[in-house]
This record gives C-alpha cells, structure tokens and sequence, in this order.
RNA sequence: GGCGCGAUAGCAAAGCGGUUAUGCACCGGAUUGCAAAUCCGUGUAGGUCGGUUCGACUCCGGCUCGCGCCUCCA
C-alpha cells in the first residue's frame, strides 16, 4: 500500500488513482536556455526514481515532463548569441538529453515543448475569459483575476490577503491587483516573430504558467493524479495552474502534489550571484555520474540535499560497497526479484511509505553485508536486483571500480596496469615480495589498488 | 513583517514512546607473504529548558540557532 505526502493536503495520504491501475504523472520541467545544473538532476532522479516504483506497483504510468521553449530569458539568450531561439532551445535540450541519458534518467512518456501547445494555451484563456476570471491589462497584456478564484492560496498556505501583506516588492505595473499574472503577453517590437504567435489579445505569446495547464490537460485530462516539481515552484507557479486548470474546467485538477527538496551547494543556495551554479556537466567531469544518483537517493527527497566534494566521496565509497558485494554477478544474469523474501519486503515497505529511498538504500547494505557474510551469491543477485529498481548498479562491477572517478581524472592505462600486475605476479612467484611490494606501492601512487584473489590479481582506483 | 521547515554521533542520513538504523571515517581482531576486499567486534548520538508518561531522540510547550518561501527560479 503505497503512501504519498501530498503537498496539498500536508499530510501522508494512501494512494488511491482516479482510474484503477493507471496513474497520470505531470512534473514542471526545464526552460532551455542554458546547460541543467543540480537541481533540475533532482527533479529529473527524484521523479525518475517516483516513476520506476509506481511501475514496479503494477501501474501503468503515463509520465509527461514539460519543456519551456519560450521565455523571457529564451529569447534574451537567442538575441544575445545571434542565432535562432529554436537553435537555441534545440541545442539545451539536446544537452539536458545527454545529462538525463548519464544520470540513469529514463525518459518521459512525453516531453511536450511549450511552442508546439499554443492553440490549447489559446483556447484555455479564452475559456477563462468567458468565466470572467481573466481580463485585459492597459498594457494589453491577459492577466488572470485572482481575487476571483477563492481556493487561491491553497498549495501554498497562504490566503489572498496575507500574499499581499508580505509583498517585499510593489512592482508598479497596470495589473488589476499584485497577485495577478499574465496569460498572454503582448508582443514587444525588439522581439523576432519567431517568438511571437497571432491570437484574440494581439499578435504575443503566452505567459509561463498557462503552458502547464494546458498541456497537462492535453496528455492526462483536466484531472490527473501526480503532479511534481521543485519546492521553489509550489508558489507561485503551482498556485496558479491550479487557478487556471480549476477556473478553467471547474473540476479538481490535481490529486496529489508532489515538490522535491532544493540543492545546496557547500550549504549555499545554489544562486547564479554567489557563483556556485554547479552544472550536471561540471559534476560529471569529476564523478561518475552513477554516484551522483546514489548520492541524491541517499537522502529523503522532500529534504534539502547538500552538494559538496567531500560527500560525493563518501557516496562513491558507499557505492564502491555496494558493487563489491556484486561482483561475482554479471549484470545479464541479475535475478527477478523475491518480494516474499525479509529482504525485498523490507525493501518494499520502505518505499511504499514516501519513496523512502533511504531506508531502501540500507536494506540493500544490510541483504550485502549478508550475501558477504555466508557468501551466497543468490542473495547477491538480489542486492542487484533491487538496486536497479532505484537504477543502480546496473553495470558490471569491474566497470565502476575500474572507472575512476570521472573523466578528469584519466589516470594510468589499463594496458600499463596490466603490464605491471604482470610483473608483480612474475615477483611474487619468484617469492621476491620486495619487488612485489614495491610494485604495489607504485601502483597505489598512481591511484590503483591491487586485490590478489584465487584468480589471481584484480584491480581497481582509489 | 507574514507563512513554513529543521536541529541525530567525526561526517552524511533514516526509522522509532521502551529492543543494532545504514554508509563513510576511526580503533581492535580474523583472513593475507604483505595488502586490498570481506567478516567479527568496541566506541562515538539526538540543540536547550520544562511538561506528559512507568519509560522520550521519538509526543507537547518555551528558548536558542539555522534554513526556505512570500519576486524569475527545479
């Protein structure tokens, strides 16, 4: 019986879908105008791990993730490299596929982009200008009246009046009221006509809000069941699907909301002003990038996850366990798993009680210390089993331990290696222990640790 | 100012009203030519002050400290 915290309600709620043995599942995804930093990788793991297990629970999961291919910054970015805003767009997502595809990120059923959804974005303003929940601005701008949607607040907490109370800025446009945002936007004249689309309000674009709307509606239905994003996304953005898609159709929207934790950067908010805006790519060229998912399922996703060197060198060790213990199996005879065994029950409970990938991540420490302990090497196929329900440990063992760890860190060739293992077996059968030794120091300088076994000697990096 | 969250051992991080979390690091032992890996074992916790209880890290309240949101943001 799988429990979710639903953001909505703030509370553990059993999940029940709308429609027995299918759940629809929404999360906010990318604007591409730059390379994804830390934080999308944990939206994208957070909600790929959620993924996974709602399938292993027998559901059949239709999982959109969004991209925002116009913006304000889009276009901004386009102009100032002088090229296109579709090359632009192009370029990012195809770079936040090659991220993705790294981080064991499976790919969403659909990825709709936001330029291809105009027409719906269209007719979901029209529909709340006919309810009178939206008017237009001076400016000419579509804005939606919040003060007419009395359920606004909801997600966040937050009444109408209390959002005001703590306006930290007035910004002094034409809106009818601060809370207001825009629907449509009207076209600024610097702006390419690519970026612009003709409609009832003028020759412009939509405004960000309105694309998960209608765009979710489009692929799940007006009412779906899972709808995820980052914690920063709750107010306002969530706040205001939720205004439109309800205003719109007059029906619950969402079942439950999930938001995931932040990424903190040496116990820094990661901010483009504090200069530590770490992208996926700048990780990845120091750390294998299976231990950067490790390191974000180790922690519970609804809580801050603190980035720093020192704890991604704690997660490869942890990780370096797990693939120890799994040695002696290859990745294509990995076994279906047990469920009904102590192990994969544990494992079960754990991440049917909030994706409690914590705990589940110490069930498979425990079944290892287990399968090393009486040396059996089923169970040790059930560590692999079970992790790649998380998607890890889903490579060959010498791979990741003979990997290293990341691509800046090269290292000695593989070949050089060999020749020197050779030597040393060449030493030690000679009983020469100290060329032997001193072989393996050698080695050890280099980052290569030695492991002499009944098959002789195997070897991995530090 | 408003709303909300957190404080667990050297580091990271969960569950739990009474019984070992887990990982890394550290120490002792087994194993090894020496190591590594592995196993066995010891130690190191629950900000602070009160309350409830037979019993609290776990529930309640005060305090201190840290953090998030209220503005584009994953």
């Amino acid at each position: 019986m799988l429990t979710i915290y639903n953001t909505f309600s703030r509370s553990k709620e059993v999940f029940r879908p709308i429609e027995p043995g299918r759940v629809g599942v929404y999360v906010c995804g990318m604007t591409v105008y730059d390379y994804c930093h830390l934080g999308h990788a944990r939206v994208m793991v957070v909600f790929d791990m959620v993924v996974r297990w709602l399938r292993v629970c027998a559901y059949e999961v239709c999982y959109v993730r969004n991209i925002t291919d116009i913006d304000d910054k889009i276009i901004r970015r386009a102009q100032e490299n002088g090229e296109s805003i579709r090359s632009l767009t192009d370029r990012f997502i195809a770079a936040m596929h090659e991220d993705a595809d790294a981080l064991g990120v499976l790919r969403p059923d659909f990825e709709p982009r936001a330029t291809d959804y105009v027409a719906d974005m269209q007719a979901l303003i029209s529909k709340l200008e006919g309810k009178g929940l939206a008017y237009a601005a001076a400016s000419g701008d579509m804005c939606y009246a919040v003060r007419r949607f009395p359920a606004y607040g909801h997600l966040s907490g937050k009444s109408v009046d209390e959002l005001r109370a703590g306006e930290r800025v007035s910004i002094a446009d034409d809106k009818n009221d601060p809370l207001d945002f825009v629907l449509w936007k009207q076209a600024k004249i610097d702006e390419p006509d690519e970026a612009k689309w003709d409609s009832p309000w003028g020759r412009g674009r939509p405004g960000w809000h309105i694309e998960c709307s209608a765009m979710s509606s489009r692929l799940l239905g007006c009412h779906f069941d899972i709808h995820g994003g980052g914690q920063d996304l709750q107010f306002p953005h969530h706040e205001n699907e939720i205004a439109q898609s309800e205003g719109a159709y007059g029906s619950r929207f969402v079942n439950v909301w999930m938001h995931n934790g932040f990424v903190r950067v040496d116990d820094e908010k990661m901010a483009k002003s504090l200069g530590n805006f770490t992208t996926i790519r700048d990780v990845l060229g120091k750390y294998d990038p299976e231990v950067v998912r490790f390191f974000m399922l180790r922690a519970h996703y609804r809580g801050p996850l603190n980035y720093s060197g020192v704890h991604l060198d704690d997660a490869r060790q942890a990780l370096t366990r797990l693939y120890n213990a799994v040695k002696a199996v290859p990745v294509r005879e990995t076994p279906e798993i047990d469920w009904s065994s102590v192990w994969g029950e544990r494992f079960r409970t754990a991440m049917d009680e909030d994706f409690n990938t914590v705990e589940a991540l110490a069930v498979l420490f425990d079944l290892a210390n287990e399968a090393n302990r009486i040396g059996d090497i089923g169970l040790a196929g059930q560590v692999r089993a079970l992790a790649q329900v998380l998607g890890l440990l889903g490579r060959e063992a010498g791979e990741f331990l003979q990997s290293g760890t990341g691509s800046e860190v090269l290292g000695l060739d593989v070949d050089v290696i060999k020749t020197r293992i050779a030597a040393r077996a060449a030493a030690r059968k000679a009983r020469d222990f100290t060329e032997a030794d001193r072989l393996r120091a050698e080695l050890l300088a280099e980052g290569i640790v030695l492991e002499d076994g009944p098959q002789g000697t195997d070897w991995r990096r530090v």
